[in-house]
DNA sequence: TTGAAAGCGCTACCAT
DNA sequence: ATGGTAGCGCTTTCAA
């Protein structure tokens, strides 16, 4: 049972290998020039004696720190917790650690954004909320990147890292397509995120432009986002012209939801009608749903956003970059495979 | 648009105010003694500049920085994003930054704590793995509180909130058996948590502690965690004997996928079994499954721990605490309300 | 290659 | 109540 001991610092270190405190850090850090015998003594010392930098200190002389910033709204949500898994995966893979926050609403945001200046963090990631530009050019100042997931907004030295949701909605309109459909719904929520917007515009476009004779298209707006809204909006159907036969959502949570009231109605996918979702959340794969969705690839959102944070920190003056990563469609039960059937 | 500008430091502050860089700290920090007129002065002059206090700065000298650790696994999981929602809430409210970390092995946690200390936070928040006593002793030197959540060991100076696993199983006991269940099983996978195995024990002994004749019961064991590990067991199991007609589960992914599993070879809830699970997750309320759960209070976990945390700063040396925290019954329809029927 | 020394921005102690 | 000042532990010139 150790005593409550003062920490060891670099000092130390200094002192037991013989040699100055300057040393020390280089040894350490790779920067400057060292002997490479100095260099080991020095690093043995600091084995020795448990060293461990103090990285309050380390980043207030660096005038940066090893903290990535993560803005995060609803995590409990499926697809988001997924992401900020990837997220704080990748983070500290890359050698960094995620000092992560939840937002209400965008006042949140700005008081977020500018804790993070005063950690100095090394960059800013964006899952929820849109910056407001005045923040935003804070942290440039600072010349702290900001990158931002799942939405674009023109704001000159922030990088934007989206899924594809036009080739989304080209790959979910051939699928309803293909298999048949002749009516056609969208659903969304009222006050959806970009990305959901984005997807309905391109699945009326991609519609719109498809080969044959114009197709009826309905919008279905739930009240609410998620499971629920999806559920409600599936009850309050008006069905007095029928349930149309091919129907994509804006998100996975809206379709099972949506799924979910219609068989409470007595109508069941893919019988009564086929239905494709955004974002292949585990449950979507799961007995009871059986959901063809558009899958997102975590893994490769999450190193994009790094790469242009880490690429932003070495020219921070760069021009804005949009990085598009493709989705992919993961046929199940609710619009199963025709080239199965 | 403004230049890279320096950032504004107190004493941008101290000059603009026409004090010293100490008047500005007191002002800031309500530490020390200070005129009325001059503290509303200086903070007239501080809001003037837009400055903002560098933590970096500030934990190096006080010696702590703001930030919490949180040690997290498995982030996307249900219940684990819905606690760590939680607590991420809760260390904000509370005037803190969470420093979240994922970890795969008790590897990882050993390095993970290290870094927690190397930013000298104010405490640390185990929601996985067994922090490893030489690691937590660390953690203890640098007068860093660590609280677990969800399991118990019996570690000095470190303190555990859990939710009541006892009272679970003796709610899940005494529904089942009110409802007339005969045999019983229990569900729950190698390799489980702590806190699934402490809920097994309590099954089994509040079982034989009932009233009447002793029951059956049988050990349900799934390869792995999670809905897939619940579905294979449910699609493994041996039904020479017959099926249980009283089924408790150590978490409610398993519960969902064993229902599933059992959907798929013709058994459903409540016609053909009763089920219970642990934890309370948005998906056991949905439709397809409304899985009647023990709901774990996720607001009064996360409350306790940061008072754990608070409290252990003022008195380092209080005995270590285990604190447990109730939890209830969501009747819902794989196992309903009796009074009801 | 190495060491001395000047900060980084802030807090807290000690005089005044 | 206020101001001067000595660090906190580290990095990084600048000389040697």
């Amino acid at each position: 049972m150790s005593k409550p001991h003062k920490s060891i610092t670099a000092q130390d270190v200094a002192d037991y290998a013989g040699v100055s405190r300057a040393v020390v850090s280089r040894a350490l850090s790779d920067n400057g020039s060292i002997a490479p015998e100095t260099k080991a003594k020095v690093i043995a010392a600091a084995r020795a004696l448990g060293y461990q930098v103090n990285f309050l200190a380390q980043g207030l002389n660096r005038k940066r720190s090893q903290l990535i910033g993560v803005v995060v709204a609803r995590i409990k949500d499926p697809f988001r917790s997924s992401l900020l898994e990837g997220l704080i995966h990748t983070i500290q893979r890359r050698g960094y650690q995620a000092l992560v926050t939840e937002v209400g609403s965008e006042k949140d945001l700005e008081s977020t954004l500018r804790q993070f200046t005063q950690f100095r963090v090394s960059g800013v990631i964006v899952t929820s909320g849109q910056p407001p530009a005045a923040l935003v050019d804070e942290c440039v100042q600072f010349k702290i990147p900001v990158v931002g997931i799942n939405r674009h907004l023109d704001i000159p030295a922030v990088d934007f890292v989206c899924s594809d949701n036009q080739q989304g909605a080209a790959l979910a309109t051939a699928q309803l397509l293909e298999s048949g459909c002749h009516s056609f719904a969208w659903l969304n929520c009222q006050s959806s995120t970009w990305a959901g917007i984005q997807r309905g515009v391109a699945f009326e476009q991609t519609l719109a432009r498809a080969r044959h004779a114009p197709k009826s298209l309905k919008r279905i707006i739930a009240d609410q986002d998620g499971y629920d809204g999806g559920e409600a909006a599936a009850l309050a159907f008006d069905l007095s012209q029928g349930l149309p036969d091919g129907i994509f959502c804006a998100n996975a949570q809206l379709a099972c939801g949506f799924l979910d009231g219609m068989r409470q109605r007595g109508f069941d996918a893919p019988k009564d009608f086929h239905l494709i979702g955004f974002d292949n959340t585990p449950q979507t794969a799961q007995y009871s749903y059986r959901l063809t969705t558009l899958n997102q690839d975590i893994p490769a959102l999450c190193s994009e956003v790094l790469n242009c944070l880490e690429s932003r920190n070495k020219s921070p003056n760069q021009a804005a970059r949009l990085i598009t990563v493709p989705v992919s469609l993961v046929l199940r039960h609710t619009s199963p495979d025709i080239h199965l059937g």
